[in-house]
DNA sequence: CAACACACTAAACGCTTGTTCAGCCTGGCC
DNA sequence: GGCCAGGCTGAACAAGCGTTTAGTGTGTTG
């Protein structure tokens, strides 16, 4: 948590103080519509975004020109503090896999809302967030293959991307289904997801859910081999059990 | 304008003909409900669902009270339709683990748009959708369970939970990320969806991601027993024992 | 027939929205 | 000093919203 929307500045406007270096103004316009957009969504007025940075809906416009160009600046706002983030999260736990993307995130927090804000409505922050995510767990994931922690998959690059819709969907969905009462507090609700969740997804992650390969074998069979593949995976033929499951399509 | 009543009264009345057991103008306001919120989401304005009916937007608010009791009803045919075709297609496919439900949503065709903006906003019918799909998988699971297809659980009801809310928050992440452009065709989205994310994800129903079971015997030895795996039961307590043939050291 | 009930509508009301306009205030430059 | 630039504002505007109101037409009923 930054917290550094502490600047004062009530409205006790003696003489309009504004440091004169840096227009602060539209500074702090912005970071009261990050806030804003996180607790209430992207439907908040100009209005209020103005009242909580303490200005006039005019001056809003003023410098931003328009309420969807304020929008595309705090989308430009969280996508660099977000890439900023990574960069620095990316050296440590290398022994991490889908599970640490979740973990990132808790670190992520004050921007976290913002971001869950951008994932519900879809849009162009959505799509690089997520293609940020898939774009880290790719490497990890490799890391994780090679130093035989993780099973190597058929089609890596579509294994990435499933776990990370995953991950990030099931997390969206939950606080959807149930929103924190106070927006402020997405942090708290991701915790109490990772909480709930955690032993289903990794007992998944660890013993899967099926009892035979029958049908991966069949799909495989099927389809022919996915454009990622390398048939010489023998490394994975070890669970074959020829159980007649029931009928499937 | 006003070629509205002249087409499409399935009733054979002429003129303004409305049974009265039900109105028929209500009824075509609720479906040009259902219709418009899932092609524009629930912003869509009643003057608008109103042209859609082809009535005036007087009458529905006539007819419903208000633009939320309209939603509400909305809500209701939508969750009656649902159930009533969910407990259709109860009979068949008992062989069904996880993947089965959504295969049935590609039969929920018509309010399956409904229902993804639904999801989307939150709200009482995502959480009762999402309820009513986690009893149906916990019904399939058991089943699977006992019937040697699925693996057991430290905790049936957290993993049935979680497998639901990963599979359907999975697809609508997919959705919110790639909307069709037609927002009619929720459909083929879903099909495409599905081509896409099917096999990494019976590969992980499978095979699991991780190699070890270290990870979840370190947690299950953090948390000890989870709420739902009381020792008194001793028809899931064969799953302590760190057997597992099928992974490999 | 008159009288009522009711589906239905055109027009307007009150409100909120994003945005514009004219002008105030102040700091810096001549 | 004068004067301009520009941050900043209160007031207003046009558009859209959900909803209300007053009224029209028509089928049913006494």
């Amino acid at each position: 948590m930054s917290s550094a929307e502490a600047a004062g500045v009530p409205e006790g406007t003696s003489s309009t103080g504004r440091p004169p270096s840096d227009g602060s103004a539209r500074d702090r316009i912005r970071d009261a519509a990050v806030l804003r957009f996180a607790r209430s969504g992207f439907g908040a007025s100009v209005r209020t975004i103005a009242a909580d940075a303490g200005v006039s809906p005019a001056l809003v416009i003023h410098h931003f020109g328009s309420k969807d160009a304020l929008h595309r600046a705090c989308d430009d706002f969280v996508l660099r503090w977000i890439m900023g983030s990574k960069r620095q999260n990316m050296g440590k736990a290398t022994n991490g896999q889908l599970l640490q993307v979740m973990a990132e995130i808790d670190e992520y927090a004050p921007l976290l809302g913002y971001s869950v804000r951008s994932l519900q409505a879809g849009g162009e922050v959505a799509r690089a967030f997520v293609q940020h995510m898939i774009d880290d767990a790719q490497v990890y994931t490799r890391e994780a293959v090679a130093d035989g922690i993780a099973k190597p998959s058929v089609d890596e690059d579509a294994r990435v991307r499933y776990l990370v819709l995953s991950a990030l969907g099931t997390m969206l969905l939950s606080l959807t289904l149930d929103p924190p009462e106070d927006p402020e507090d997405f942090r708290a609700a991701v915790s109490n997801f990772m909480a709930d969740q955690y032993l289903p997804m990794i007992e998944l992650f660890t013993q899967g859910f099926l009892t035979s390969r029958r049908m991966l074998d069949d799909y495989l069979l099927y389809v022919g081999d996915p454009p990622g593949a390398s048939p010489g995976q023998s490394d994975a033929d070890h669970e074959h059990v020829p159980e007649t499951t029931s009928e499937e399509p």
